[in-house]
Formats: C-alpha cells, structure tokens, sequence
DNA sequence: ACAAAAGTGTTACTATTACACCCATGT
DNA sequence: ACATGGGTGTAATAGTAACACTTTTGT
C-alpha cells in the first residue's frame, strides 16, 4: 500500500500515547481525526509503518510528525488486534508511549489532523477506534514505573523540588501521598541530588531544588527489577 | 495471502513460548522448522492470522496445532518488529507466552514442522529469525511474575509440596532460595492451602501436600500490582 | 502576626534475611 | 544408626506507615 508516496504496510499502524506533566497535572496528547474514518473525533496520534522502517522507528517518526520534535525514546506497550478494532479494514496496531515535557514542544497539525492538544488526563472523552484501551494499557504501565520510583527524569525540568516530584508522583498514580515518607524513600534510592539552590519569588519558605542523578537514574531503570527477588 | 485455505494477514506472525516445568526443569516447546527459509532449524512455535482471527485466537490455535491442546491462555509479551528480523520479506511478529504442565500433552509435529520437543531453557541453543530475543522477552516477563509469588497455578499439578513450588521458582529465576523464608513468604500471601495429606513413598519424612487457594491466587494476578503503592 | 508551603523527629509496626536446629521416613 | 529431605524457632536488620511538629518566606 501507498501512502504520501511510501510504500507502507497495510494491515499494521502504530499508536502513540505521549504522556506530559504540566501544572500538577498529567496529560496527554490528543489529536482531530481530519480524515475518515471518524473523521472528528479525537484519537491519539498514530500512522503506518513503511515497508522499510522499523517499527521502533515508526513511532518515532509518527510522534516527531504530530509534535514537532524527535529523538524521544518509545516505549512498546502492547498491540491490539481484535477483527473489529478498526471499520472495514483488518488493521492490527502497536501502541507506543513515551514521555515528555509540554513546554519544549510546538505543537502543530499534522496532514491528517485539524487539532492537536495536551489533554488532562481525567478529562480525556471518548476516543476513536479502541484508542481508550491504549491509553489505558499505557497508563498502567506508566503506573507500575511509578510505583518503583522510576518517574520524571523525562516530565520534570532539570531543576524540580520535592514537591512538584511528589505531585507528578501523585497525579500518575491517582493517589496522594505522604510527604515525608515519599521524601525519606526519595533520598534512599539516591535518586535524586539536592543542589545548593532555592525557589525563589514564592510567598511561602522556598523549596531546596533537586536534580536526577542519572546514573542512579537509569541504572535502576536498567535493572527493571531483575535483581528483585522474593525471599 | 492465503494459507492452507484460509485468508491470513502477510505480513503479520504470531510466535508463542510455551513454557513447562519438568524434572524440576523450567523447558520451552520447541519445533524443527519444515519448510524455507531456515528449514532443519529450531524455532519457537509460530504461524498466520486470520483475517477474521483475532490475535489472540490466533495465538491460541497456533498452540493447539503444536501440541493438540487447547483452551489455554496467551498473554501477549511484545511484537518485534525489525525490518530484517525475517528474510525476503517484511514480517513483524506478535511474541505470546503460555504455562502448561508437559505430562498434559502429547506433541506431535504440525504441519510444517518436522519435530516438538519440551527444552530444557539452559540447553535452548541458536534460534531462527529473531526468535531467542522472543524466547528472552517472555522469559522476563515470566520471572517478574515469579518474584511477585504469582506462578505456578499453570505449571504445578493440583497437589504439590513446597519444595516443588520453591524448584519452580529457583528454576524460573534462576537462583537458590532459601526455605525457611521461602515458606514463611508463601504462607503470608496465602495462596497456598495445606492438605491434610502427605507425600507418599519417598525414602524420607513425607512432605505436606498444598494446592493453590484459586480465589486468592488470581485475585493478586489481577491486580497486578495496581495497589502495590511506594511510600 | 498570619498564611502557606517546606521540611524534620519519632515511633509503632511489618517484612526481610540469615542461621541453627529438630522431625519423620526408608534402608 | 544414619542419610535424606521436610519442617520450625528466633533474632537482627531494614523498610513502611502514620502523625506531630518546626522552619522560612511573603503579605
């Protein structure tokens, strides 16, 4: 099949879930269908796969294609293959997700799309397709990151306080949480650096500002619990 | 494209890791392809889908053309799909996995294979395709269950000791546990009930026969962690 | 002085880890 | 009697959870 002159593959896509943190709240992006089917309704932003494109890759180009920018890791979630996921036509999709932060994006419409928007994640309607199960399977697997800690480096400024990784902390998991035991586990993962500067202009005691020690960081996310044992 | 009669997706497979515990051996079902590319090589069972087949389903007939039974669960572990990862054409693939008990089944050879045999994980050498990354995904998934005590339902018969069950998890890790806490840790979680009925003929003290408590047991499985919150 | 949010002390409880030891059976 | 695996007691340490309190800023 052919598709703005690529030669792709015609029973696979790839759908994103873009995850962003902004104002203590989770979002994500969302785009207009401007073509039919559903033509209208919202939907993550998704594409086909070139014949001669890995599906890594794909992803990546789909996402730089609805925000503007690329070289943001993705992340497989999971595909979706039902008969009737998608009308009239055998379609079968991998979801992606990946996380960024809203203010470094310019978001614009791709060539199929009318609207493109970081929507709250609570507020987040009815989708096209079967794109709300993505967006489900996404978030818990966000979810399960988050449980171990394993949260922000991507949704967070590269200077943040406590609070603000607690907040992105609680709107991932949907709970809130206790300050000073979130704090004491921050400290003893080694996480995260605290730097010898404050917030400033707030009217209240100013927040210490902490960075990721990213070896730390990503040599726990490398683990991704191997060493995890029960007993 | 058609195949054996029936519409099926082209460039779409499904491949399975079909797991057993044996001889307090954790193995994986393995077939000798029969046909080009790569014919005389062993290969994770795998095949087409329908184009009115569900992947799911799909996955599910694949198994029970490999080993004559059906009616299991897949659970799907990734898709792998990289340009090359199959000769002369492009192929994405949609990796699953399955626990079974080895005694339950009588192999015999599908259509395009020439031999099934039950493979002891340490001794699985190369692989077609890109089939040892498969083999390696859904191992890591099936030891993130297993330190989260959540195994054995599928791969353990009805009555078993708790020495069996701690086999189980050492060989699914891949380390040695220890048994006063291996057993302490079990009784906790409670998915495990003692039968007023002991081991039978061993030329030691009999060990005490347990089954899992179902109701508990997949209670924890489908929470999957959900509640499972840090601080 | 007060509001607001940052940040700390402390305690009770629960889970993990590591050893040492006893028990019941067949030979 | 002893070899073999089954099975338990216990104590030190580490992690979790809950709550009360102090600190620093702007208004």
């Amino acid at each position: 099949m052919e598709y703005k002159g690529i030669e792709v593959l015609d029973s696979i896509t790839v759908d994103c879930a873009i995850f962003g943190f902004e104002n203590n709240e989770l979002k994500v992006l969302l785009v207009r269908r401007n073509i039919e089917p559903q033509k209208g309704i919202w939907a993550l932003p998704g594409g086909w796969i070139g014949v001669t494109e890995d599906v890594d890759d794909a992803a990546k180009r789909i996402l730089e294609e609805a925000t503007g920018v690329g070289g943001i890791f993705m992340k497989q979630v999971s595909s979706f293959g039902r008969v009737n996921r998608f009308p009239d036509k055998r379609i079968i999709t991998i979801g992606y997700s990946a996380l960024v932060q809203p203010q470094d994006y310019s978001l614009r419409p791709g060539q199929d799309t009318s609207d493109v928007v970081w929507q709250p994640i609570n507020e987040v309607g009815q989708l096209t397709f079967d794109h709300n199960e993505i967006l489900e399977a996404a978030l818990k697997s966000l979810r399960t990151n988050a449980r171990h800690a394993l949260i922000g480096i991507e949704l967070l400024p590269e200077k943040f306080t406590l609070s603000q990784l607690q907040a992105l902390h609680e709107a991932i998991l949907g709970v809130s949480l206790n300050k000073r035991n979130f704090r004491t586990k921050m400290n003893k993962l080694k996480v995260i650096t605290a730097l010898n500067e404050w917030q400033t202009e707030v009217s209240h005691r100013p927040a210490q500002l902490y960075t990721f020690d990213k070896e730390q960081y990503y040599k726990i996310v490398n683990e991704d619990y191997e060493y995890e044992l029960i007993v």
